[in-house]
DNA sequence: GTCTATATATAGATAGAC
DNA sequence: GTCTATCTATATATAGAC
């Protein structure tokens, strides 16, 4: 008979991930509160904890959550060129500070680091060491496909574009506006093309 | 009879300051508390209200603080090479996340922007100009000098620079390691050098 | 300038009813 | 799965004594 599960299009604990994420992104890991998600989604706190037990599990969450997009997006890009890979990765983060300034979470919890539990701690370097192999993997792709400097330095340029995502999505929030980094990463890539 | 103010070396509120910088930069402005600073010099949280009569303005003094201290470095290297003070400058940073992976006060709270008051987030702004506008002076006379890159772009070149530098300190802490950051920034230098 | 005491708000978290 | 009720800890902040 197959009874199919009721698969509603959003969970409540869906619903609180994105919530999570959002306020994540916008306040950062300290100043959000399972009140405040809780509010948004129209129920108690209490209710939260029946999906989330600790903070620390929605951080844990968020984290793979955040992870699990990641991987989806870089997969998704898997028969592009290195080129194409680069810029349809940085303007992932371009459109993430389009929206109402948005950080990375990743960079997020690397300022709140130090009051986060140890798990957390090793989930955002291990998530960390995937984006920078992802792109010195790229980096060598293009080198392969000619379309990049030959004389690259491939573990700095993955470190500078990196360290530019991170660092530029920061000025763009004290700035109030996000076309300076959209204009840097464009140029950036363009600075290592052949 | 010129009765001297009795100027003890650190003053509450200066050691207090100092505390503050010290919990700002690895812990985030959210993360402590005016208890924890107390603790720290053995007084009372009661008594710390006496120096600061709220939290923002002990951040509008944190801000200053910082800003004051990077005025005095940078009115040092006045008569520097344009090479010198990016060099300088650099090694300011490196020092910083050298010392416990600490972050700048500025891109701690730039995470934090949307969580404290307006004031603040202007004297943020404020301050971020300064940088960027001692970087692009620095930039142009290194030009005049002959040293950079003739055909360099000036605002790409010292945003990259700001953004290398707040993404890296971030990643150098998620990594436990600063020898990253010191490459890439010696590098990042190197690479706009004719 | 520092103290005790207190007000008020909010955090994360749990117990047990429905 | 969500609720009410509650616990405990901690936050910012103030009043008034010393």
């Amino acid at each position: 008979m197959n009874k199919v599960k009721q698969a509603p299009l959003t969970t409540t604990k869906a619903q609180a991930l994105d919530l999570g994420r959002h306020y994540l992104q916008t306040l950062g890991y300290n100043a959000f509160s399972f009140q405040l998600i809780a509010d948004e989604l129209g129920i108690k706190k209490a209710s939260l904890h029946y999906h989330f037990a600790s903070k620390e599990d929605l951080g844990l969450a968020l984290i793979a959550d955040y992870e699990a997009a990641y991987i989806e997006s870089v997969e998704k890009m898997k028969d592009l060129s290195a080129l194409q890979k680069l810029t349809r990765m940085t303007r992932i983060f371009c459109r993430m500070s389009q929206d109402q300034k948005k950080l990375c979470p990743l960079g997020v919890l690397a300022v709140d680091f130090n009051t986060v539990p140890a798990k957390m701690q090793k989930r955002l370097l291990d998530f960390h060491k995937i984006q920078q192999n992802w792109l010195i993997t790229t980096l060598k792709q293009g080198l392969k496909e000619k379309s990049l400097k030959k004389d690259l330095d491939l573990n700095f340029t993955a470190d500078l574009i990196l360290a530019a995502i991170q660092g530029g999505l920061l000025m763009a929030r004290v700035r109030g506006e996000s076309a300076t980094l959209e204009n840097m990463l464009e140029k950036l890539i363009k600075d290592i093309k052949r």
